[in-house]
DNA sequence: TAGATTATTATGTCTATACATAAAGGATCC
DNA sequence: GGATCCTTTATGTATAGACATAATAATCTA
């Protein structure tokens, strides 16, 4: 038989979860240090501190050196969030996806972009994504061309500007941002929707070593989810 | 001066990184197993590993056992979403939070529950939540009472909901989802909208040790907007 | 040859130990 | 009283070694 479970880091998470629950340990109280509750649960601290780690992150605890750990009294949960890509998005409801290209210039950078780079030239992009041929998202794209000199040569006639850059400077650093905004009548015409509908609008800035590479603001109808589960 | 900086796990996350983004390894390929990458960089293998295993969490990395490591080929990313509560949202902009009940009654679970909850009664409140006197935020919301018994007894009064809940059942699971919808006109005029004004929506189900707890939509004037960054 | 069995391998995790580091608390000095 | 230094403490991280486990690859068997 030997059953002898020995208590791994989930385990720990669990015990510390539902001691926080049964208020043993209540919000903004000092928890046991790493040493004690390792003792305790029968397990090396390093599995102590993998939980704590683990659960700071997630924002239930707040941890300082020399301080203590305790359970957040005014928690900001954090949520992790996917970001797929347009054509995964479209291509997982079944749909056959598609790329569009409607408008393509290279400009000095608009003040829009003030907030990301001061001068030097971008592409200014607009593009639709379809699925099953019905349009699916509207892509306002601009593309440094300081931080991005091979954009300058390239046409996304065929490939959209998001899977060329995910090639050409994959995993960069990004700032998203959601809101909800009423459609302005290009996009409306362009989504299939009437003039005004609620549109949800993902804004995206992106960096490579600190280097401004892309904005994007992306044009999703209403009935856009985004999902985030913890 | 002995400067002898030791490769720690960040150095080693930042080396594999610079790798990928100088294409020395593309998205798809496997690249060297933990043992081989820490002899390579001079550390230790549990050093590696955590390395790969953050970048993994993030969607940088594919992970498999016996396979190895590869670059994600078509990469979800996962960034960090803050979610705060409505009072520290609103506290954190300077304004004073207001809370006021609209309604609170007990009824039948309704069938938009049945998702969560196939029987029972709810505890089914309307909320507003201010901004130095100015409408924030509505809030539609469900409180299961086989879940949360001791709900049955509180008015809601003057705890919000939220509040009330976070201190009785802390840190539960939860579901988070946004979307961009029409206003609809009762609550329009709640937020001091026009008619049909696009509001951002998040709805939130929550459990804690996999029974149901709540259900909340909250409602926000269009300006609304939701920050990811990673 | 198809299907079941076994070996191999890379990741997943735990342990004990060590040292680094931030920060609180106390001691000291003016 | 208040600024400065020192000590203590809890977390943060690195390491070597061990075993667990999933999944592939190789082997054997009917």
């Amino acid at each position: 038989m030997t059953v002898s479970e020995r208590t791994g880091y989930r385990d720990v998470r669990e015990e510390i979860l539902r001691r926080i629950r049964e208020k043993s340990w209540t919000p903004g109280m000092v928890m046991p240090n790493e040493t004690d509750l390792a003792a305790e649960l029968g397990c090396a601290r390093a599995t102590v501190n993998r939980a704590m780690r683990e659960l700071a992150e997630e924002g239930v605890l707040e941890r300082k050196r020399k301080a203590g750990t305790r359970v957040a009294a005014a928690p900001v949960r954090r949520a992790q969030l996917k970001i797929p890509l347009v054509r995964g998005e479209v291509e997982e409801t079944g749909a056959a996806y598609g790329y569009r290209r409607l408008s393509h210039k290279i400009i000095a950078a608009p003040p829009e972009l003030k907030r990301y780079m001061k001068a030097g030239e971008v592409v200014r992009l607009t593009c639709l994504h379809l699925a099953d041929d019905r349009p699916y998202q509207v892509e306002d794209r601009w593309i440094s061309l300081p931080g991005v000199p091979a954009a300058r040569s390239e046409g996304f006639t065929v490939v959209s500007p998001n899977e060329w850059l995910m090639k050409e400077i994959p995993f960069t650093d990004v700032e998203v941002t959601f809101s909800a905004q009423t459609a302005k009548d290009d996009v409306a015409d362009l989504l299939a929707q009437p003039k005004g509908a609620p549109i949800f609008v993902t804004e995206r800035a992106t960096w490579a070593e600190g280097v401004f590479i892309t904005a994007a603001r992306l044009h999703h109808p209403q009935t856009y989810r985004m999902t985030a589960r913890y």
